[in-house]
DNA sequence: TATTGTTATACTCTATAACTATA
DNA sequence: TATAGTTATAGAGTATAACAATA
C-alpha cells in the first residue's frame, strides 16, 4: 500500500512532509528527554538558560514563538525541579532573567547528549553531509532574515 | 539579539529546526485552509479521498499516524460538510471506505491551490531547486524504508 | 500609556480504554 | 480470538483576555 500512497498529492507537499517528519522527531525527542523530567517544549528553555544568554521570559517567548503565559508554566516546572532560577533584571525591574543552576547545567548536558543520540533514529537514513544540508535549509526557513 | 541566539546550542539541533519550521508552516497552512472549512489535520484526509485510493479509515490512520478515533472525528466533520462519504467495503463489512463527493473534489482542488500558494511564504527563502532538495531529504525521513 | 510577568479560561490536539459488529 | 469503527474521557498543547507591578 505505502508506495502508491507516497505518490499521492499530499505526500508531495513540503508542509505535509515537514509535519510528518516533525511528528517522528517529536516522539523520539520526548522519549529521550523523559528520563530527565524534560520535554521537547521545556528543553530549549533550559538549554538557552545554560548558554549564559541571561534571557528574560519575554525574550524566550519571542525566540521560541510561545505566548508569555506558556513560558511562565515552563519555567515554573524547571524551577520546581531546581534546574533554573528567576533573577530580577537590574536594568528593568519588570523583567526576570532565567539562569541555570549547577544541577540544571549537569542535567542539560546529559539531556543534550541523549537528544543527539536519539536523533540518530529519525535521521539515520541521511548521511552526515545530508543532515548538515537539511539543517542549512531548515535554518533558513526557521530564521528568515 | 537574534544573531547571538541563533548560534545557541539548541538552534543547531535538527529536531529544533524541524519543530520551528513546522510551526511556521502549520500557522500559514491553517490560515490558508480556513476559508474552505479545512485544517492542516483534515485536508490530508480529503486529499487522499480525492486521489481515488478508496482508503479505509484504518488505512488513513496508519498513513497519517493518527489514532483511529481521531480519524472518526475528522471524517465526521468532512461528511457533515458534504465533502466525503463513508461507503461500506464490499470485501470486509467491518471496514468503511472514504470517497470524495463532487463538492469535495471541487473544494479539494481549490484548497490545494491555496496551500501551494501559501507555502510561498515560509519557503520563499529557498529557490525551487532547494525546495525540491528539502522535499527529497524530508521524504526519506518521513517515509523510511 | 505601554510593557513584563502572571492568572484564568477555553479550545484544540493527543492518547487511552472500552464497546459493537464483523471476521 | 482478532480487527474496524465508534464513543468517552483525560491530559497536553495553544490562544486569549485581564490584572498587578513597573517603565
Amino acid at each position: 500500500m505505502d508506495p502508491a500512497w507516497q505518490r499521492s498529492a499530499v505526500a508531495q507537499d513540503l508542509s505535509f512532509l515537514l509535519a510528518r517528519s516533525n511528528a517522528l522527531s517529536l516522539a523520539v525527542g520526548n522519549a529521550a528527554l523523559r528520563d530527565f523530567g524534560l520535554k521537547v517544549r521545556s528543553y530549549p528553555v533550559l538549554s538557552l538558560a545554560c548558554d549564559d544568554l541571561r534571557p528574560t521570559q519575554r525574550e524566550l517567548a519571542d525566540f521560541l514563538r510561545l505566548d508569555p503565559s506558556q513560558v511562565v508554566t515552563l519555567i515554573d516546572d524547571l524551577e520546581r525541579q531546581g534546574l533554573v532560577e528567576r533573577r530580577p533584571d537590574e536594568r528593568d525591574r519588570r523583567s526576570k532573567v532565567v539562569v541555570a543552576t549547577s544541577a540544571g547545567r549537569r542535567v542539560c548536558a546529559a539531556a543534550r547528549a541523549a537528544v543527539l543520540d536519539a536523533e540518530e533514529h529519525p535521521f539515520a537514513v541521511l548521511s552526515p553531509e545530508e543532515r548538515e544540508q537539511l539543517a542549512d535549509l531548515l535554518r533558513r526557513v526557521a530564521f528568515p532574515g
